[in-house]
DNA sequence: TCCGTCACG
DNA sequence: ACGTACGTGACGGAC
């Protein structure tokens, strides 16, 4: 017996807008390396995947429109006028939407001067007579008018998933019509969208009810007779030909001149090299990842084997049998949860030659051989974030020693702005699928668990192993084809050790003297908060910017200075505007900033307060920022108070771990524009730094004309220090005017000006920008890459934001390099002079250490001459440092 | 979980 | 005509 043949008729351009529009709030997630959206095309694949899959068709074909011009425009001009342009985001996913469908062996086909309506209704009545079943997909009901006993309509809903099939059954039970009538409806009330307009005044309700009295357009106008004299009536009657027109338009053709035969629709799958090349390009990681659990890669055929990973469990009479010294390890050491300065160890897994063991007995680390591969000299050790691991050991009694691999790191150097600390994710993005995301296996959130079944947990272990083994060789390789890897060797690699070091450390902390702060705030801010109901009439939440809004601007009619997306804005700046106009503005000024310390500084840093040592441990994460920076969390310790006197207090509670010691302080000063001095070449700055000026000052002079040893006025070294900086961010004259409270057009003299001062810097700009577009990405001294796709975007908001981060990066992520050079080698002096001072803290461009009273004389020379040597610019390094009984005495 | 706000370089 | 300085993390409130 024969079995039926089913086509699929898709509507491409119908189902590409359902896609599209549906994705639309996560537009500026679906952007590929190389700028372009992909929402729409991903959306279209979910849908056709899932159509595939449910219809089985064994012909398919997309349908596309040609054009604008259409034979319906020649027959009515305004046909389909004044719709929204079509979005230029959606616009150009259409040639790769093209591109997708070849891939999967499917026919896209278009038809000058016809829809794609037509295309499928021809083709349809084509099939029909060939005894095919039918089965079209589009966004649009219009088709429905096609449904027959052999043709389904399928038309989806707001989603790409929903979908609700039209047989004629069905469409006699929603209108009370055959398909065909369709028309005739549409020829009496018209189409908005398409823009013509049917009878006047005749709505769907009239509509329905001619056409089930009358049958059609014609029967209705054989039997006018019939109908009682009426406005309606006479709109019918003058209106005969628009009716008859309308109803033309909404026909859709089923003789269309397609010249392409039902042979040729004969689907037989996709050419899986293809789609995964295709899905490379669009950076559809969790396609790729479906492909290869399906088993559909030719060259990397996963089997079950593959999916499986032999391993041993790891047990105490077990350990005499392992080697003693090898080569290489592979290691994964477990703890649930984030903070790895308390979490729980939940196990480790282990490669050593093709051999795994893996075990929830993380005491076993602290016996031979284990302990002894760890931290012998020998022995190279593979790991992913071995900072995490460095840290986790230590509480173990295992001193690491030396990490070759570390997965983690050496991918967020390839990329900087496309990390994520998940292993299973990090694979999939350098096309290495064989271990599951950590949320896949322990679930998040609440329901975040170490599963308790040892085989769940093992083999995700060993997974995980496999996976740092595995790409340990394509991305050091990687690494070296951009030049990397000494960033990674003598940077970053040295650097996490370095950083493990001072988090272990911790600084103390003095909980009674934040409490002692605490309680003047409290006194304060009860006071503010009295002032301020009474100033409002009524009591509310201040630190609802919502309810602050209501009762600012509306209760107390203050002028509304900007608008956030959800009301009225109640930032500082609007606050700054209406200060004066209201003496509630004052007061909830200081009682933000005062709420604030209370809130972030002291209750923040007072649960963080540990226990065991009255110290505070932060977490450095060295693989997050976009620049090369480092930051710090859980707490951050990057952004404790210091620019006004109230904050400032909250580091006399940062004290030294031991009585008679100090805090000891160094920073960089300038760093950021003397980086810029140094990559631009600008003679003008680099003589400023040269001469030892104060730059702010110097630049002043020569932006505003005056003479070289005139004195600045305070005002006009802010105007001229705001410019710098505005440099040192790519910048903008609006911006810049926001800044420093002048006028755009003065803000933009003042840019010009500075241009024509430092005109390498200007040419900089020009020079990294133009890079930047030509080869994708902008590097900093020493080679760290941020990629910035957006810099070829049509959206001129993304693509300015790109050129101001092109100008940017490389000044901050070359400063980034030079601090970090000085902390690798600074720990290595501190150990060489056998000083019992330790670096605790970094800032960006400060360095902090506790150090005994008698090595403060020491710290002065050697801190400062190891951060101004760290690189040899062409201009000098300049770094101040400070000392004292707290943190807030060395300044 | 997102948003607005605000602390730092 | 558009909306804008660069890089972070933590908090409270609202959904």
């Amino acid at each position: 017996m024969k079995e039926t043949n089913k086509l699929l008729l898709i509507d491409g351009n119908s189902v590409a807008f359902r896609a599209f529009f549906a994705l639309h709030q996560s537009l500026e997630r679906f952007i590929n390396h190389d700028g372009l959206h992909t929402n729409a095309i991903y959306g279209f694949k979910k849908m056709l995947d899932n159509i595939l899959a449910t219809v089985q068709p064994t012909h398919v074909l997309v349908a596309f429109d040609a054009g604008k011009q259409t034979f319906r425009t020649e027959k009515f001009a305004a046909y389909k006028q004044g719709r929204a342009k079509t979005p230029s985001e959606l616009s150009e996913q259409f040639p790769f939407l093209k591109k997708m469908l070849s891939a999967y062996g499917i026919i896209s086909y278009e038809l000058t001067n016809y829809e794609a309506d037509d295309i499928i209704g021809t083709l349809a009545a084509q099939a029909e007579l060939q005894d095919f079943q039918v089965t079209i997909v589009t966004g649009d009901r219009d088709l429905t008018q096609l449904a027959t006993t052999k043709t389904t309509v399928a038309v989806n809903q707001k989603g790409v998933s929903e979908i609700e099939k039209y047989t004629p059954a069905h469409v006699q039970e929603k209108y009370g019509l055959a398909p065909a009538q369709i028309v005739d409806l549409k020829g009496l009330i018209g189409d908005n969208s398409d823009n013509y307009p049917g009878v006047t005044k005749i709505g769907e309700k009239t509509g329905l009810r001619l056409l089930h009295q009358f049958g059609s357009i014609e029967g209705i106008y054989q039997n006018l007779d019939q109908l009682k004299p009426s406005k309606m009536k006479e709109n019918l009657i003058n209106e005969e030909s628009t009716a008859f027109l309308c109803k033309d338009l909404a026909q859709i053709r089923r003789d269309a001149p397609i010249e392409i035969k039902m042979d040729q629709l004969k689907w037989d799958g996709p050419d899986l090299k293809s789609l995964r090349e295709f899905y490379l390009a669009m950076d559809f990681r969790s396609f790729l990842r479906q492909m290869a659990v399906d088993g559909q890669f030719q060259d990397q055929q996963v089997t079950a084997d593959q999916e499986q990973v032999t391993y041993q469990v790891l047990e105490q009479t077990k350990l005499a049998s392992l080697p003693v010294v090898p080569a290489q390890v592979t290691f994964y050491l477990e703890m649930s949860g984030e903070n790895y300065h308390n979490a729980e160890f939940a196990g480790f897994a282990i490669k050593v030659d093709d051999k795994f063991y893996v075990t929830r007995q993380t005491e076993l680390l602290k016996q031979a051989p284990l302990k002894n591969w760890l931290e012998n000299q020998e022995t190279s050790v593979n790991l992913f974030d071995a900072k995490r691991t460095i840290i986790g050991l230590r509480r173990l009694g295992i001193h690491l020693q030396r990490v070759a691999f570390d997965l983690l790191l050496v991918s967020y150097l390839l990329d900087t702005s496309d990390n994520s600390n998940d292993l299973g994710k990090l694979a999939q993005q350098h096309d290495y699928y064989l271990v599951a995301s950590d949320e896949e296996v322990y679930g998040k959130g609440t329901k975040y668990a170490i599963p308790s079944k040892d085989s769940r947990l093992f083999e995700h272990l060993c997974h995980k192993v496999r996976a740092i083994a595995e790409l340990q060789q394509p991305l050091l390789a990687k690494l070296e084809a951009n030049q990397q890897l000494e960033l990674y060797l003598k940077i970053e690699r040295p650097l996490t050790f370095v950083l493990a070091e001072m988090e272990i450390a911790g600084i103390k902390v003095d909980p009674q003297k934040l409490k002692m702060i605490s309680s003047k705030l409290i006194e304060q801010l009860s006071d503010l908060e009295k002032a301020i109901y009474n100033e409002a009439g009524e009591e509310f939440n201040i630190n609802s910017p919502k309810q602050l809004g209501v009762i600012l601007f509306e209760k107390l009619k203050l002028p509304v200075i900007k608008k956030t997306k959800t009301g009225y804005s109640t930032a500082v700046g609007v606050l700054e505007k209406l200060r004066g106009m209201a003496p509630i503005v004052d007061h909830i000024l200081k009682y933000r900033q005062l709420a604030k310390l209370q809130s972030t500084y002291i209750d923040g840093l007072l649960k963080v307060i540990s226990a065991k040592d009255q110290k505070i441990h932060t977490r450095y994460t060295q693989t997050l920022t976009a620049t090369g920076r480092l930051s710090s969390v859980d707490p951050n310790l990057q952004n404790i108070p210091i620019r006004l006197a109230e904050g400032r207090q909250i580091r006399q509670a940062f004290v030294p771990s031991h009585a008679g010691w100090k805090i000891f302080s160094s920073d960089y000063s300038q760093i950021e524009l003397r980086v810029l001095a140094h990559i631009s070449h600008d003679q003008n700055m680099q003589a400023a730094f040269k001469a030892g000026a104060d730059i702010h000052a110097s630049t002043a002079r020569q932006i505003f004309g005056l003479a070289d040893d005139a004195k600045v006025t305070a005002n006009l070294r802010r105007q001229a220090k705001a410019v710098n900086f505005g440099i040192v961010y790519g910048i903008s004259d609006y911006g810049l005017s926001q800044n420093v409270g002048i006028s755009r057009q003065q803000a933009k003299k003042f840019i010009e000006r500075y241009f024509e001062v430092f005109p390498g810097v200007h040419q900089y700009m020009q020079e990294i920008v133009k890079k930047a577009h030509a080869q994708g990405y902008v590097e900093t001294l020493f080679k760290r890459r941020r990629y910035l796709p957006e810099i070829k975007s049509k959206n001129y908001n993304l693509r300015s934001f790109a050129e101001r981060t092109a100008m940017n990066t490389p000044i901050q992520g070359s400063a980034a390099d030079i601090i970090k050079v000085a902390m690798i080698r600074m720990q290595q002096a501190l150990q060489a002079n056998h000083l019992q001072a330790k670096m605790l803290l970094q800032v960006h461009d400060e360095l902090i250490f506790e150090a005994p009273a008698d090595e403060i004389p020491r710290l002065e020379e050697l801190v400062p001459g190891i951060m101004d040597s760290a690189v040899d610019l062409e201009v000098p390094l300049k770094v101040e440092s400070a000392y004292g009984d707290t943190w807030f005495e060395a300044k």
